[in-house]
DNA sequence: ATACAGTATGAGCACATGCTCATCCGCGGG
DNA sequence: CCCGCGGATGAGCATGTGCTCATACTGTAT
């Protein structure tokens, strides 16, 4: 522990990371107050310090992570018709999975109170609680226009579909998410996308 | 609220069908013994005259709805070759719904402690914390066996699938469950189901 | 050396929670 | 008519939580 009135280098991601390791061990329940300055080994007092309230600091961790992954996600609706769609879907996923997304999601889904917190973020579409769903339902569209999935296909349900299954796969601590993930997101493109190359 | 000393018929299920309200309005957070009870209309300590432990009666809970779910999601193999395969996915969906099975598997995820409470039901096969996905699984291959879904298929991945899209539409209290279930069943089948008949 | 500003500390407050238990009451048997 | 048993009651205890604030300490300016 830092000794008294030194002040702390990066205390707000320090407390993210230790936040993170908690909510990742304890999951969404053991997301106390206590638990996450007891993780970064400091005063209980520090959190409040730096942010007004617990559900502030929540907010805060989440929208941090978000942009993070943000890059990464935004960039997949324009590399649509680049590579195989089953390729892209797996890195856009590692992305999810890589800045645990998909886990702080699951928190919002436990304390509603967090939402009126990042309405700003939420309502400039800067974040969405459906987390990566936009973007792959952009994405599919995309891919539909360059002839690569069948026009046929509803991409907004099989984005539901594949942020659903990761959840799924996060929330439950399943072992090798990657993996299956992997089966999941062939399965799901396989019937529906076009054997034939476009006509060139 | 029934007066000192009369006993109150069907008390648990009277209890169950508390929390469930409370759990549909509140999230999983919001479940505690004395909002279970102020929602019963009785005393506290009630709850703990009839169970061992909060645990004991979320567990007790989570078992009886399976229970009563149960026999329409393991039917569902059997109606494999029989009816459209959306059909059938759409009624088996419907029951995991009318049965808020997938509610209380997300009240699972958050609180780890149940899990251990619910051993014998989780070892005998009887109760899974992936609610219907076995099931689902076992439907489409035994659709694949009939030819009704090409055997390329991916049946565990496409029933992970379907779980985790309606997780995700009971978690996030999305607007319309059944109506998007529908499209996100028709969507992961359709690429998948064999248009033409098998050969009689 | 002294003063001061900045900051981490942790005991402590008010409150909610899980759970207990002495209490009270209706109902049936004598 | 009284007794006593079964069962619902709710005040209350111990604990954990979010959050506050007087305190202690370091580093810098003078």
């Amino acid at each position: 522990m830092s000794p008294r009135g030194v002040p702390i280098p990066d205390v707000r991601q320090q407390l993210f990371n230790a936040a993170e390791r908690v909510l990742l061990r304890d999951g969404p329940a053991g997301l106390t107050g206590r638990a996450i300055t007891k993780e970064a080994k400091c005063a209980t007092g520090l959190l409040y310090n730096h942010f007004a309230d617990l559900d502030d600091f929540l907010a805060a961790l989440l929208l941090d992570r978000a942009a993070r992954t943000g890059t990464a996600m935004a960039g997949l609706p324009a590399r649509a018709g680049t590579g195989r769609v089953v390729g892209n879907l797996v890195d856009a996923v590692e992305a999810l999975f890589a800045g645990n997304l998909l886990a702080l999601a699951g928190l919002v889904m436990t304390r509603p109170s967090l939402i009126p917190r990042m309405g700003e973020a939420l309502a400039g579409g800067t974040l969405h609680v459906d987390a990566g769903e936009r973007a792959f339902a952009a994405y599919l569209r995309a891919e539909q226009e360059h002839g690569r999935i069948r026009a046929e296909a509803d991409a907004d349900s099989l984005a539901l579909a594949l942020v659903g299954a990761a959840h799924q796969l996060v929330l439950t601590h399943a072992p090798d998410p990657r993996e299956r993930m992997h089966k999941v997101i062939t399965a799901l493109i396989w019937g529906v996308e076009r054997r034939h190359d476009p006509p060139r």
